[in-house]
DNA sequence: TTTTTATTACCTGATATCAGGTAAAAGCAG
DNA sequence: CTGCTTTTACCTGATATCAGGTAATAAAAA
């Protein structure tokens, strides 16, 4: 079987790049070149797509959007993500709405290759640095941040569902005013102004759940 | 090379079903089976580790926890995490924090055998069932769930930046009493008591970024 | 073109949060 | 056993949020 293959990027000259890398392969079958995401959703409409590889980075809509819209009609076609440079939360991001895998446009012909091949079959691929880049918090990030006692871990995940200092009070067994008393040192301790910034730090960094 | 595995499971039989399927193994050698992460964790102070099957669903310290711990101290160990249901923001929480794979229990022979294989080989892997649920909320979820509008989900940034209100006027050039409005009419769209469970809620559903 | 949705804006009052200071009892680690 | 951290608790005042209602203009969809 001949992958019918399309390659979204705003840039010419990657748009060639990959081109070339990816003619010498057998069964990938590059059937169109688009610079804008739009473009690509009236494609796909009128015309048979197996593979997409497109850059995260676009005008207009973002990749991450793009990916998502298509899956939703067309769950079968293979996504494959790219860019220059990247962070953990996007690349997740991208692989939650529906991304087959991530390549860091450094990766060697090889890598290109085998993820493209893998993804192909059916996995969930990223390229080396890709997957640094996914677990690389436990280095750098993590060490410095401090963590949340229980107690005030327990009082943050209930502020993350809404509920007032009173709420927390009568559903722990405390004092109002000692739940006030929590929540000022936990914004205190990570440096935040108010809840709703603690919230989004806090999940951002796994630390609640 | 023979890899020295250690499986970590707080049901017995659970751990005498996965060393039955991995005893045809030929490079996977069981050294160690625990019930509990804590044990493990004094295991590997001592002992050299190549390979863990961890259950997710731990008593005392959790399965996330568990890996991000070891990853820190000996990232050269492939972990692989376990669980009987899952959902898809554990499983995503399971790598970010350092996880190789994640595998449903229900999964087959094979699957297991292929995904321990390809984890070793430094990929990073889903059993067919993970996959599936991994990019799941494109049908069910995601279509019950209101969009932001594009004014409201700038200043659902900015909430989740710690800006208050006045300060978001003053970012977007809007009056006070415009920028309340819009607060409003986003808590009631999503039918949120607070800023605190709407930051969790659209970070979880990843409508902000 | 009409209708709907999005964006802008104002007013008021009740309630909640945030920041300041203080402090005692309990639990853990050196 | 003696510090250190955690958890508990109280007081006050300034500021912010939330909920109620109302409404005009602009933009997009029907």
């Amino acid at each position: 079987m001949v992958y019918k293959t399309v390659i979204v990027d705003d840039h010419p000259i990657v748009i060639s790049g990959i081109a070339g890398l990816l003619s010498d392969l057998e069964n990938i079958k590059i059937v169109e070149k688009f610079e804008s995401g739009i473009v690509l959703l009236d494609y796909i409409e009128d015309n048979t797509v197996d593979l997409i590889l497109m850059d995260i980075f676009l005008p207009v809509i973002n990749g991450v959007d793009l990916c998502k819209t298509i899956k939703q009609k067309h769950p079968k076609i293979v996504i494959i993500g790219m860019s220059s440079q990247s962070e953990r939360s996007l690349v997740m991001q991208f692989i939650q709405n529906g991304g087959n895998g991530y390549i860091l446009k450094n990766a060697s012909f090889d890598e290109f290759k085998n993820c493209i091949y893998k993804a192909i079959d059916g996995e969930i691929v990223f390229s080396e640095e890709v997957k640094t880049i996914i677990s690389q918090p436990l280095s750098e990030e993590l060490e410095r941040i401090p963590a949340l006692s229980r107690r005030e871990r327990d009082i943050a995940l209930l502020l993350s569902q809404g509920k007032s200092t009173q709420e927390i009070a009568d559903d722990l067994f405390l004092s109002f005013l000692t739940v006030q008393t929590h929540r000022r040192n936990i914004l205190q301790k990570y440096k935040m102004k108010n809840v709703a910034e603690l919230i989004a730090f806090l999940l951002k960094n796994n630390m609640l759940n």
